[in-house]
DNA sequence: GCCTAACATTTAGGCTACCTAAGTATGAAT
DNA sequence: ATTCATACTTAGGTAGCCTAAATGTTAGGC
């Protein structure tokens, strides 16, 4: 592929990330929980993760993590512990009642997915399904590289 | 595909829509214009579009499309004109120096994705290409469903 | 020809989620 | 022991979305 075409690939690539806020958007209305706050709930299942790792995650500063874990705090679907290997550090933990909402968010965003995707033909969903791990590693990539926002402002 | 291996695809897709999320933050900050003004100025090329149209494009309300335009018609990118044919409705037309703005900022903006199209294999470059329309089409489906958000809170 | 209902947009006010800068407390290193 | 770095929180600000209400225009029924 040469620079022209990957020029090409690229602009129509900017195009799709655009219609992926446009569908999330769509799809992730009306619900309880934002997109973020499901993300986090996702990513803590289990042993937990340092604040820090929950910003890196989402693609954010450290506040705000720290917003959206207090906000889940409080309804009571998140703990924030201490890490016993380091006092500075904290642990966000999911409750039992966020495995609960984890499991229930995600069931309902599936659901409303799979109607989507239901009304594709074998061959879009199987390109779909190729393109998924591509994603993957470009996210992977950029995760080794930037920081979040840094606005020239 | 049955219905259990469409919803797995289903659940691996939400997560690509958040990765989208994430990479759009990576590979939109620090520019003078956001995401949402260079939709605008990118669909105001030529005879302009109607202030409704541009929030059904954006897939937002009206009166944030109002707010979006506004401040790009105080910088001097976008022009509101009365509608001839409607004297309720406004089009939305770009200004050259719009013209320019557009054509920088896309060329800015391909230009990093470039960069990270570049860490990709060919086939890999190949599974994105084919993804794209389908993308399309699953935008153009929701295009033809749902209004933006409607909170329940 | 008028009146009412529907429509296109703007204005006003509110909320979420992001940001930076500054403060607190702990850890590590000389 | 002091100093610098790290992990997080707090405080304050902004962008971008929303709903509700106000304004002006069009279209249909009588």
């Amino acid at each position: 592929m040469n620079d022209q075409e990957l020029a090409e690939l690229a602009e129509r690539f900017r195009g799709m990330l655009r219609l992926a806020v446009f569908v999330s958007r769509r799809l992730d209305g009306s619900s309880d929980l934002s997109t973020t706050q499901v993300s986090i709930l996702n990513m803590t299942e289990g042993a937990g993760l340092r604040m820090g790792v929950v910003a890196a995650n989402l693609g954010v500063r450290v506040p705000s993590a720290t917003e959206q874990v207090a906000r889940l705090e409080r309804v009571g679907l998140v703990e924030r512990r201490a890490d016993p290997s380091d006092a500075r550090a904290v642990v966000v933990v999911r409750t039992p009642r966020g495995d609960q909402a984890a499991e229930e968010a995600n069931r309902r965003r599936t659901a409303r997915m799979v109607t989507v995707l239901d009304t594709l033909e074998a061959d879009e969903l199987e390109a779909l399904r190729a393109a998924l791990p591509v994603m993957d590693k470009i996210n992977e990539h950029l995760h080794t590289l930037s920081n979040p926002k840094e606005r020239l402002s």
